[in-house]
DNA sequence: ATGAAAGCGCTAACAG
DNA sequence: CTGTTAGCGCTTTCAT
């Protein structure tokens, strides 16, 4: 099974230099000596050893990507989109899951970092100051992270939270509560601040919440703080997190104002049939996942510009109403009538 | 940066030879001396590089997983336990998505198994020939697939499939439907073989309809095919499928018996949310990942056992009867009013 | 256009 | 206990 360079050299009647060339610089050979040496190469089933040609080339055609969960689906989705551009650039990837924990994060890199040409990191949740150190190790592309002097992909979570706000505002709501994500994420600053700012140029009150754990259990945690802060609508830091308040509502919705307008982030695939009334803002996942390998391959393949070192790309993303979604508060209904 | 053993070797005034026991057979060196070079090590920030270890060992240190489809949340959450475990064994994890592509999969397959000690092959939807053929080149360890000679991590899907039909007979339902997953899925088979005999032994019909995707898409394709047959009860391969006939059956349910009753497989934990009319059958996702690295890590690891070559462990799965779930046909409620 | 030789970073005998 | 030697599978000068 194990093919060496060796025996296809020998089967084919060259030397080692000749097969290697067969396949990294295939024109520098006599067509017909290529032919011999690839027919032996494949009737043995030879691959080259990716491992030992890294360790003189310094390349070992590995990509790393780091996500802080795997159970919030907007990672996989992103992994998703990552995965399928590495393949069609012929790099495999290493995957690491972080736990959402800065510091076991630091390390993933760091270990990662040896095995792979570059790695991606998804919503990094170390520091700035850790970040840009590795940045001087390795090939790093942030996605949803933005430190300075180091490539990222980031998708307009400001612009979406301002058009989430349009839309409350636009239903008549006056007051609303941001339930904040893990407190190191950029996303989650991302979207308050274009929250506050558009809530402030149309005069709406908003009510700081949280911070809580970015998942469904974070959105039980979140519902009834909402509810005692007397506010209309909810824009949480995720689907996650929206699906958890939506949920709770309906447990103790025969107390509860039907009317409360739920607005979630990350746009969770499967969330279009399961809550009906979810409005969210759809994030570019896969889109961000192939851009960030791109912004990679361009770094670390033959021609490095310059440029990429501070490329940044802002995906946009798209608020999704749907059908029976975020009714308009009571003042605003009774004012109508 | 990047320090060699021979940096090392030299900062602490002894032998590369020394410094590599200092990493892989610390008790064979004087404590002194250990101390020296790990010190020199550490301050040089050196890491040994796992490909050249490799190289000379024959023992990559990484494990590769293979899904079919990481949009398909039931994955991610293996991958999650299978990361998780490998990280405990020092193993870094390979991802590939196979697209639900036979072919593609055992492609990937192939190629990773050059850069890893072993693949878990989620799923497999490949051929149980190519299985068993790459299973001689390459440690191999299947969940949720059964091919004779090849340890697998099972789940027991048909317990699972036997339950949901129990619960479904016990509300009154007569004739229910059975939405195929993949034909190439070992859990669809499972899944039906559970439903079909523990159906016949009830005198309860069965329309087998499909294969359809595993997808949401897949549910809404299913659901007016299910109606159309007439049943009273639908099992779906997977909750994705289960929340897609939800949704369909919910968008015309002004037309529709109110009172089919829905069961997946998987549990999507935010299903407990999203769809609180879901029955479902819990899969012990994490563990099965955590597991199937378990016996990966035994049969590559120092004492590989004979017996491991057909360990084959069925998890056990799980009814989730929620809340406001499953009603009862309208025969039976008539007859019981 | 091809081969011979050296060496990537590391570990595994074998000496001492 | 520690150093010396050799070589994992490959690519790359440097010859030819």
């Amino acid at each position: 099974m194990n093919a060496t360079i060796h025996d296809v050299a020998e089967a084919a009647g060259v030397s080692p230099s000749t097969v290697s060339r067969a396949f990294t610089m295939p024109d520098l050979l006599r067509a017909d000596t290529r032919e011999r040496v690839l027919a032996a190469a494949k009737r043995l089933g030879y691959q080259p050893n990716r491992a030992a040609r890294g360790l003189i080339t310094g390349r070992t055609g590995n990509i790393g990507v780091i996500v802080p969960d795997l159970s919030n689906p907007f990672f996989p989705a992103v992994l998703k989109g990552a995965q399928a551009r590495a393949r069609e650039s012929d790099y495999a990837v290493f995957l690491a899951d972080a736990e959402e924990d800065p510091v076991l994060e630091e390390e993933l890199i760091r270990a990662m970092a040896k095995q792979v040409d570059g790695v991606v990191i998804c919503s990094a949740r170390a520091s700035a100051t850790a970040l840009t150190s590795m940045a001087r190790d390795a090939e790093l592309v942030l996605l949803n992270r933005q430190v300075s002097g180091v490539p990222a992909i980031l998708m307009d979570s400001a612009g979406g939270a301002r058009q989430a706000v349009d839309h409350l505002a636009a239903l008549g709501h006056q007051r609303l509560a941001y339930l904040n994500g893990p407190s190191s994420s950029w996303s989650n600053k991302a979207r308050r601040r274009g929250l506050k700012t558009r809530s402030a140029a149309l005069g709406l009150e908003v009510v700081d919440l949280g911070p809580f754990p970015p998942t469904f259990e974070g959105g039980l945690m979140a519902a009834d703080l909402s509810l005692a802060a007397k506010v209309t609508a909810v824009l949480a830091y995720n689907d996650l997190v929206a699906l958890g308040v939506l949920s709770r509502l309906g447990d103790r919705s025969v107390e509860v104002p039907k009317d409360v307008s739920v607005v979630g982030f990350d746009d969770i695939p499967m969330a279009q049939m399961s809550a009906p009334s979810l409005t969210t803002v759809a994030m570019p996942s896969e889109r961000a996942g192939r851009l960030a390998v791109d912004v990679l391959s361009g770094r670390i393949g033959d021609q490095l510009r310059e440029q990429d070192a501070a490329a940044r790309h802002a995906l946009p993303t798209s608020l999704i109403v749907r059908s029976s979604t975020a009714p308009p508060p009571r003042a605003a209904r009774r004012r109508s009538e």
